[in-house]
DNA sequence: AATATTTATATTGTTTACAATATAATTGCA
DNA sequence: TGCAATTATATTGTAAACAATATAAATATT
């Protein structure tokens, strides 16, 4: 077998790797014309919605929710309080921990971002016991790390 | 329900997206340190993975394969080409085509690739049905795009 | 108390990722 | 034939994404 080695497993379409990585890329894709209508990328949506539901929230707990890394937190955020949608608050309890609070601006984009879920899984083309499976079977995976 | 719109939709946790997105971030991630060895990324390792099995592959249809732009493919291919993985051809019969093909570089690293697949499946701690249920689930959606 | 370790955030450098646009070759059609 | 669409690739500009390292504050340890 040594010459003719059984290489299928490094087919692509064997790959539930690839199909993730394709997956998640293409449905982020489908919100992109509804964040831009709000001025907001995909990874400040998901960022939003942290701040939407929790509050302020410091970076940690940020970077732990959406499982990134400082070095794309940082910028992401930078960028956010440039554009007006958050402030960051050096905590007076520890001086390590930055608070990421939204502002006006970044509470009044909730209003409009409620349309985009259902907006979007218009364009999501399964059987709803099918999605529903899924997104449970995504957030088991998803815990394992 | 006004003032208390239900911003249920807008919870991370109930966003399908946001769990594919991460997921998906996350395998990736498995591969690194394998991939490491073989002083490729992500992205080259499933580029090398469509030239393994097809040979000569056009530009074009690389990205097709991969759901990836031009504008991701071109600067990836010249890195390829620089580290002496893959080589260009202009097509003779249609002067606009450039077809990838790989060197004997290329070709070697599948001997030390085969062995990652299982390596990372590993990793994975999930029941089989489930995997291959989502495998199934993934595909069913990758072709709706 | 002094030092080592840990923790939270930031910085640097490299590689994606993609929209928008450009360019050049090919095809379709009036 | 001649010109308008189409097609394949490249370029530009912006924003992720992450490893590795740095920095400074807090905690643990001797």
């Amino acid at each position: 077998m040594s010459d003719s080695a059984n290489y299928d497993v490094l087919k692509l379409d064997n790959q539930i790797c690839f199909s993730l990585y394709a997956c998640a890329r293409q449905v982020v894709r489908l919100y992109t014309p509804y964040l831009n209508e709000l001025g907001i990328t995909y990874t400040q949506y998901i960022t939003l919605m942290v701040l939407w539901e929790k509050g302020d929230v410091p970076i940690k707990e940020l970077t732990r929710a959406l499982y990134l890394d400082t070095g794309t937190m940082t910028p992401l955020l930078r960028k956010m309080e440039q554009n007006g949608l958050i402030t960051r608050t050096r905590s007076k309890e520890d001086e390590r921990v930055v608070t990421i609070s939204l502002t006006k601006e970044g509470w009044a984009l909730r209003e409009k971002a409620v349309k985009i879920p259902s907006a979007v899984s218009g364009c999501v083309d399964l059987p709803e016991e099918e999605i529903v499976q899924l997104y449970q079977t995504l957030h088991k995976l998803l815990k394992t790390f």
